[in-house]
DNA sequence: TGTATTTTTTTTGTCGACAAAGAAAACGGA
DNA sequence: TCCGTTTTCTTTGTCGACAAAAAAAATACA
């Protein structure tokens, strides 16, 4: 037993309960306190959430569908791996997106924009100060999702978010491994992204855009060429 | 009453009557046949169907999650609206999309790869043939579908799909008015992209992604302008 | 001991029922 | 007749139960 949340099975409001699963499971997968590959017992959930296996169920289709779990016919249910081979596509889109929305961000932004950008940096800024690294990552996301939401482009910033969404698991991987060397880095890049975005500069948005996702890009593609050998070595 | 399948209420196999009914409303409403705002009744469903609210429900939530119907809490779900307002940023998207999906095709394709798209080609090219303006939206979002599964990019992959998907809806005004004038010329610019993909010309590949998106994108824009034109005349 | 077959156990997919939340209708007072 | 209140009706969200599928355990047989 690893629970022990079972005096909160308070009154919720109807309908309420399954926002509260999807949530929770989600910042769980994310955050690896649920690692790859493990199962998910629906009836254990209910127990743990103190409600019935619908909602439940209802919230694992919905995490499904954005692939931070798998589902196997009739038998059991298990949170995604980690695509390892399918990295390179990804560090590739993710680029792109950091670029597009950045981009856009210069273009579109309104004046209150910025202030929500600035919050969510000063959080992530707060985060690297605290060293705390799950805060880091999770605020980083938001700085980033924060970009594209004032670039005004729905598509591009839902797809962007499920990117940062299941980067933040390989992100975590990452600061699991180093321990707090670059974030420092990382803030100041935040600070010439923003300005950028204010003075309305679209080609050097664009460029900071790039230059940043292809630094953690690179960041991680490091972390990763050590582990494999490490397995060589040994 | 606009139904009449009462008879095929046959033994299903478990765990298929979801997917039955995700891919049939899924099409229905894509094909406009169910027409945006319109709403969804899942007792009405699950009489139509010969099945319990479950499954329906659960086919419910993965539309919603796709955005293609919207969930008032506690109230009715509806059919998505078009975002008209929206249609620039999504344009920006497509072609953005057709340019990178085309240009990875030219890159990362396999042999077998092209024997897919051809066929997606041929059944395209039948389609107009046949003036089936239904299965010419289909098929051509099939067409390209293989192109970016040819890419090697899962990410930009289902991000296309899902972005062409949304299209078909679109489209499907765009062929109600215009009556099949240019299709014609779609079809040479498919053997065009296949020529470029197939001799693994990138630069070529990504001219002919970008200016096929931006054919079509004009193509819809002018209707909408005649359109507006339409309502002031009035 | 090792393998094929049957039985038990676990877990999912589906069902029918019921209560909560709104919306619509019925009602009443000015 | 109009407007505010109460009552009915419709539709959703949740529940407990049960049967189908697959895995695990038990058994039989060589």
């Amino acid at each position: 037993m690893t629970h022990d949340d079972s005096s909160q099975i308070t009154e919720r409001k109807r309908g309420s309960g399954v926002k509260l699963v999807y949530d929770l499971l989600r910042d769980e997968i994310l955050d690896l306190k649920l690692s790859p590959g493990s199962a998910i017992d629906e009836v254990q959930l209910a127990a743990r959430f103190g409600m019935s296996r619908t909602p439940i169920r209802e919230a694992l289709v919905r995490l499904a569908g954005e692939g931070l779990i798998e589902t196997l016919p009739n038998r059991s249910t298990m949170v995604s791996n980690i695509d390892f081979l399918g990295m390179p596509a990804y560090f590739d889109a993710l680029v792109l997106m950091y670029r597009v929305t950045t981009r856009l961000a210069a273009q579109h932004h309104r004046a209150d924009d910025l202030l929500l950008i600035r919050e969510q940096q000063a959080e992530f800024s707060a985060a690297v100060a605290a060293q705390d690294a799950l805060a880091m990552i999770a605020t980083n996301a938001d700085f980033h999702s924060a970009i594209a939401a004032s670039g005004r482009n729905a598509y591009y910033a839902s797809f962007f978010d499920r990117l940062l969404g299941e980067g933040r698991r390989m992100l975590r991987l990452y600061y699991q491994s180093y321990e707090d060397r670059l974030p420092a880095r990382y803030v100041d890049e935040h600070e010439e992204i923003i300005a950028a975005v204010e003075a309305r500069n679209v080609v050097e948005a664009d460029r900071l855009g790039k230059a940043h996702g292809e630094q953690i890009v690179e960041q991680i593609g490091r972390l990763l060429t050590r582990n494999d050998r490490l397995d060589i070595d040994l």
